[in-house]
DNA sequence: AGCACGCCGACT
DNA sequence: GTCGGCGTGCTC
């Protein structure tokens, strides 16, 4: 018996809202009725808010106090699929359903009719007298025949004022006219031919596009090195997924690299697709949803949020560098955007595309077990090869204590700038320097808020809180024993490196590359794609240049620590390194010059460091897979987070004691608890952090043992609990 | 999330 | 008396 499509008039219909409620409320359908899954405007106590009708209503509750819905907003009903998605991942995550709701109406203006602006084309009736101006407004208009303006674009193609077009327009020699503000998409043509492939690409296309055709849920690892036109053959994909007038979504981890990335698109299917991430205008947004769910946007490129899209005939994901950390989100909504694809795609029978050069270990096990399909490309494109690889042992380079180009290395380097190549250093620490250290009595400047020590950026002139964006100026004297000038940095950061190389090579191109350095994403951009065509000799960068981008000049990369990373307790550190440094060395030697890669480290013997330098994938996964199947955690056993925070540091801590100690619900499924702890960060903007760590087997039904767990425990005053599903990060 | 209700301490 | 703190509970 399935629920009904449609609602008359009065029907009872239960309406989840996006208000954090435990339940969906019961509501009469407004005047006309409604159909199942409507997006509704329903009056809840003084307020109207945003719902959509979930189903028939329950009949639970007073019929006489039951109210109206008020109206049916004015965009296609969500499909069944998503409402199932949604249920789905608020399961999987134990998110509220509410919650859940809200990430996929993060629209503006979501019911309001459609806006209107104005737009301008030639007329029929010619000026009574024509002069320079108007005859460039005329010409423009005809250059381009049909295509209408607005009064902006046109003043400024055709280098007149305003006041020269409306002029036109009451001679009648300009027409003026409303369109809707929300246009289509551009449509994307999958026939235009691709890049040409290798043998290889294409066989790997060809596999992808036939799944695509399948419309049954399927998910392929791709992998592939650097340059092996991973792009290229997912594309391929894309293109069987728009020629069977299906959709398409590519997420991408960072929103940095996406102009390359546009134009290769471009490239492929003659227009540009929908792009969607949080930097994008409340119009651009509204744009997108709408066009998306009337299926009008073809193809979406966007970060984690994109996924929670009305797409209304999906049918391909791609989730490109699938092992990137920041797939999950970390605060809000906990949820894992790579899983949440798989998720989505087998509600919708789609097909996703996991793509990295440096998978990570759970879609290696998973495709190793079969559950997922598993392609390789080997072969890279050109003549490029993999770069050299080779190790810096520090121990015997006896650097002085605030330097961080080894003698080694800066040989290297040199031999590139006589060759008139590029060398790029890496460190993963943004800012100038990571510790602030008072010589008189040893304070390091910490965080007023969070119990991090505040970074100083040399660039800013301030020193900056990397946990909760907090700022200050550097100060003179210490704040602890007052000391004046006796405030030293302590280690290396992105600046300080910057500073470093400007002195060893007075005479190169020095450039510094770090998100905070550029004031918007498109500064960075076009430094960036500068930088590729050779304004700089030597790159110093942060993580940002290990992503995706190509400089064909590129010769040698030098990673300055590549210790980092390695310490700690973290499940996921020595795989973090791994990847990081594999994507750092397939910068080097992309085009057709031969490549190298140095990693400057202490510990030359560590099993992580060999791997990279062998170069042996297989052997590394293999070796860190038996390591985690020993220790009981991901991929081969489950884990979850519990957060709590508050104000009052004690009565945070009591209550994990409290949850620790009425453990049943979990021992009853083998699970087990550690802590309280200090969480990872144990303060944030003036909160208290405690978490506790659940582990359990993989088999068990770990949400439903955590929410019979928590259930009883209730919360005083302004104390929160967060979930966190397969958390990401330990410390 | 808001917003009302209600139960205690400090004031005109 | 009553103003206002914020803990508790409700919203169809």
């Amino acid at each position: 018996m399935s629920a009904p499509e449609f609602f008359d008039e009065g029907a009872l219909v239960a309406v989840l809202t996006t208000q954090p409620l435990d339940r969906a409320l019961d509501y009469k359908a407004p005047e006309g009725g409604c159909h199942l899954g409507a997006f509704v405007e329903v009056p809840l106590g003084p307020r109207k808010v945003l719902g959509v009708i979930w189903g028939p209503g329950k009949g639970d509750f007073d019929y006489n106090k039951v109210r109206s819905v008020i109206r049916a907003l004015d965009a296609p009903p969500m499909r069944l699929e998503m409402r199932e998605f949604l249920r789905r991942a608020a399961d999987y995550t134990l998110t509220p359903m509410p919650a859940m709701l809200r990430l996929a109406t993060r629209a503006p203006g979501l019911g309001d009719p459609p806006s209107m602006r104005k737009v301008y084309r030639r007329g029929g009736a010619e000026p009574d007298r024509m002069t320079d101006a108007r005859r460039r407004v005329l010409e423009t208009l005809a250059e381009y025949g049909d295509l209408s303006f607005t009064l902006r674009e046109l003043a400024e193609l055709a280098g007149v004022t305003a006041t020269v077009i409306k002029g036109l327009v009451t001679q009648g020699a300009v027409h003026e006219e409303d369109s809707p503000r929300d246009l289509p998409f551009p449509r994307l043509d999958p026939d235009l031919p691709g890049k040409e492939l290798t043998e290889d690409q294409a066989a790997g296309a060809a596999i992808l596009a036939a799944a695509v055709k399948s419309e049954a849920y399927g998910t392929t690892l791709l992998r592939g090195v650097t340059g092996s036109g991973k792009t290229e053959v997912y594309l391929e994909a894309v293109a069987a997924a728009l020629a069977t007038g299906r959709q398409a979504l590519v997420l991408l981890p960072e929103i940095a690299l996406t102009a390359e990335f546009l134009t290769r698109v471009q490239a492929r299917f003659g227009a540009k697709p929908a792009e969607w991430h949080s930097g994008a205008t409340m119009t651009e947004r509204r744009r997108i949803w709408r066009m998306v769910g009337q299926g009008q946007a073809q193809l979406v490129i966007g970060a984690r949020s994109a996924l929670f899209l009305p797409f209304q005939n999906l049918g391909l994901i791609v989730v490109d560098e699938e092992h990137d950390t920041s797939y999950k989100q970390e605060d809000g909504v906990l949820y894992n955007a790579r899983d949440m694809a798989v998720l989505r795609a087998s509600v919708c029978g789609a097909q996703v595309v996991l793509a990295s050069a440096t998978p990570s270990l759970e879609s290696w096990s998973n495709a190793q077990a079969g559950k997922y399909r598993k392609l390789e490309l080997t072969s890279r494109f050109g003549s490029a090869v993999m770069p050299q690889m080779g190790a810096i042992d520090m121990r015997t380079e006896g650097l002085p204590s605030d330097r961080w180009i080894s003698p080694q290395l800066k040989a290297e380097v040199d031999k590139r700038l006589e060759a008139g190549e590029q060398a790029m250093l890496f460190i993963n620490r943004r800012g100038y320097a990571p510790v602030t250290l008072c010589r008189a009595c040893g304070h390091q400047i910490g965080c007023d808020h969070c119990d991090a020590r505040m970074v100083e950026h040399r660039f800013l002139k301030r020193l900056v809180c990397h946990q909760c964006g907090e700022s200050k100026p550097m100060p003179e004297a210490c704040p602890s024993c007052e000391a004046e000038g006796r405030l030293a940095p302590v280690g290396p950061g992105v600046e300080r490196l910057g500073e470093e190389a400007a002195a060893l090579w007075p005479d190169a191109r020095v450039a510094t590359l770090s998100s905070d350095m550029y004031g918007s994403a498109r500064a960075l951009k076009a430094e960036i794609a500068g930088i590729a065509q050779g304004t700089a000799d030597i790159i110093i960068g942060t993580q940002l240049v290990a992503k995706g981008h190509n400089f064909p000049n590129l010769t040698l990369v030098g990673v300055i620590d590549a210790d980092l990373g390695l310490m700690g307790s973290d499940l996921r550190a020595a795989e973090r390194t791994f990847q990081l440094m594999r994507q750092v060395a397939g910068r080097a030697g992309r085009a057709d010059k031969p490549g190298m890669a140095l990693l400057q480290t202490y510990q030359p013997e560590h099993p992580v460091i060999r791997a990279i330098l062998a170069g042996d994938e297989e052997a590394f996964w293999s070796a860190e897979a038996k390591e985690r199947q020993h220790a009981g955690v991901p991929p081969y056993g489950r884990l979850a987070g519990i957060i709590l925070s508050g104000q009052d540091a004690a009565a945070v801590f009591d209550a994990g004691n409290t949850l620790a100690r009425n453990d049943g619900a979990l021992r009853a499924v083998g699970a087990q608890v550690f802590g309280p702890a200090p969480a990872p960060i144990a303060r944030v903007r003036g909160r208290h952090r405690v978490r506790l760590l659940v582990k359990a087997d993989k088999s068990v039904a770990l949400q439903d043992a955590l929410a019979r767990w928590i259930a009883p425990l209730r919360l005083k005053g302004d104390m929160r609990l967060a979930v966190d599903i397969d958390p990401q990060s330990f410390y």
